[in-house]
RNA sequence: GGAGAGGUUCCCGAGUGGCCAAAGGGGGCAGACUGUAAAUCUGCUGGCGAAGCCUUCGGAGGUUCGAAUCCUCCCCUCUCCA
């Protein structure tokens, strides 16, 4: 029994930021062992963004964990409060998504995190299941359980207040009703990225003022994205997403520095901490070569997400490409129309009707900079001849076309 | 309700009648170097078959040979007072 306590409390602690508070975690974990009452264990996602990325599934991991641990989690996805949309000072009110595309959101969810989860141990909910049911005077009676210095104790709003940028007040709502998602489900725990920390803070707090224990907050760290700079976000470009063919996703993650390959290490990958260690040695005592540490990284998290057979095709398919220069095999294809003059063709239009470039003046400027290659040599004209068997163009280092 | 500050290109931010498709930085793209690394250096970064033309400085009008810049009205944000 103390040992099964230690083996949760290790697992559950692996790579977390921060546990508030332990000791009611130890409590909690407990009491679960000896009644054999699984704890609730909620966390929270976005219903307008379905499109998952390595970043989310730190957290899918950890959810994971958990269930591997025989707990229930629940996948909340927040219908109603992605009306509000998490305050960010970008978001702004969000026109309210139908029924029905909550519902192709939710289906496509459960299709990205069931790659990680056992869908027989998931619940999957919604918020709008109860907050449709609050009335106006629940909602100001939850409002009055927080005060607005408390509020702008939050970082985001905090910043944004000092720095004489708007702050509506709809966006105050939003954690109060993330806290009282918790009371409704009545989570032990919440697990969020650091992010969220305030937010879940705040459910304890409305948790309290309903009589309810407070649930135990969990934070993830952010991962980065492919910059190592910002967190990983669709909105930034910097993502890797868990349903990206494995060419790409393998590709992407080759792109990646050394340093922030360790990272990706700590937060996505299932090897222990002492395997990481280990290679990280190794590679400093130079007997193992950087480019093979990042590309079994690589290959862990697209078999992950795509099985063995195709990590280790997209492996080769990248060898073949940038290590070999060879033409990757699926490239687009643009077929000449008849009226077309082939032997003085016009390429920026081209590239701009193949949507390879956004504009022909783009493909001007990429060809004067040399960018541009026809069957393997750099052209340096804006108009070629195409022969009859066609030619294979290539712009910068991974966008091809062949011309037919 | 009163007084004041502000809204510029993907982002930040300079520009207060022509030299403005608009400084500088960031980001992005490309080239060199490499391990498609990272870092660094260099170039490009509104559109158009392009020495020219067209669209763009919150919105709509106006003044002027000429407006991001001046005037009028409107919209939005912030600060102080109530």
């Amino acid at each position: 029994m103390e040992k099964d306590l230690e083996r949760s409390l290790e697992l559950i602690s692996r790579g977390a930021v921060e546990i508030i508070d332990e000791e009611e975690l130890s409590r909690k974990l407990k009491r679960s062992i000896e009644t054999g009452l699984p704890l609730k264990v909620k966390t929270g996602f976005d219903p307008t963004a379905p499109d998952l990325h390595l970043g989310h599934t730190v957290l899918i991991q950890k959810m994971k964990h958990f269930q591997e641990l025989g707990h229930q989690v629940i996948f909340l996805i927040g219908d109603f409060t992605g009306l509000i949309g998490d305050p960010t000072g970008k978001s702004e009110t969000r026109p309210p998504l139908t029924p029905a595309q909550v519902q192709e959101n939710a289906a496509t969810y459960k299709e990205q995190i069931f790659k990680i989860l056992d869908p027989e141990k998931t619940q999957v909910v919604f918020n709008s299941t109860w907050m449709n049911r609050v009335s106006s005077m629940d909602m100001i009676r939850l409002c009055a359980k927080y005060t607005v210095a408390r509020m702008l104790e939050r970082d985001d709003f905090k910043k944004r207040f000092h720095s004489q940028r708007p702050i509506a007040i709809h966006e105050f709502i939003y954690p109060l009703i993330q806290g009282y998602d918790s009371v409704a489900l009545q989570a032990d725990i919440e697990l969020g990225g650091t992010d969220q920390k305030f937010n879940l803070l705040v459910g304890r707090h409305i948790q309290k003022e309903y009589g309810q224990e407070p649930q135990v907050v969990l934070t993830m760290p952010l991962l980065e994205g492919l910059d190592g700079v910002n967190k990983m976000s669709k909105s930034l470009g910097n993502y890797v997403g868990i349903t990206e063919p494995p060419a790409s996703m393998y590709g992407k993650l080759m792109s990646i520095s050394d340093e922030l390959m360790f990272r990706y290490y700590e937060l996505l990958s299932t090897l222990t901490l002492e395997e990481i260690e280990r290679m990280r040695d190794e590679m400093e005592a130079g007997t193992l070569h950087p480019k093979e540490v990042k590309s079994r990284l690589a290959m862990e998290l697209v078999e992950r997400f795509h099985g063995a057979k195709a990590a280790k095709k997209a492996r080769e398919g990248f060898e073949a490409q940038f290590v070999q220069g060879k033409v990757p095999d699926n490239i687009p294809e643009y077929e000449l129309s008849g009226d077309m003059d082939r032997t003085s063709l016009f390429l920026p239009k081209v590239f701009k009707d193949a949507g390879l470039v956004k504009s022909t003046s783009e493909a001007r400027r990429l060809i004067k900079q040399g960018a541009v290659s026809v069957d393997g040599s750099k052209v340096a004209s804006e108009e070629i001849s195409i022969p009859e068997q066609g030619v294979v163009c290539k712009i910068g280092k991974r966008r091809y076309l062949k011309i037919i």
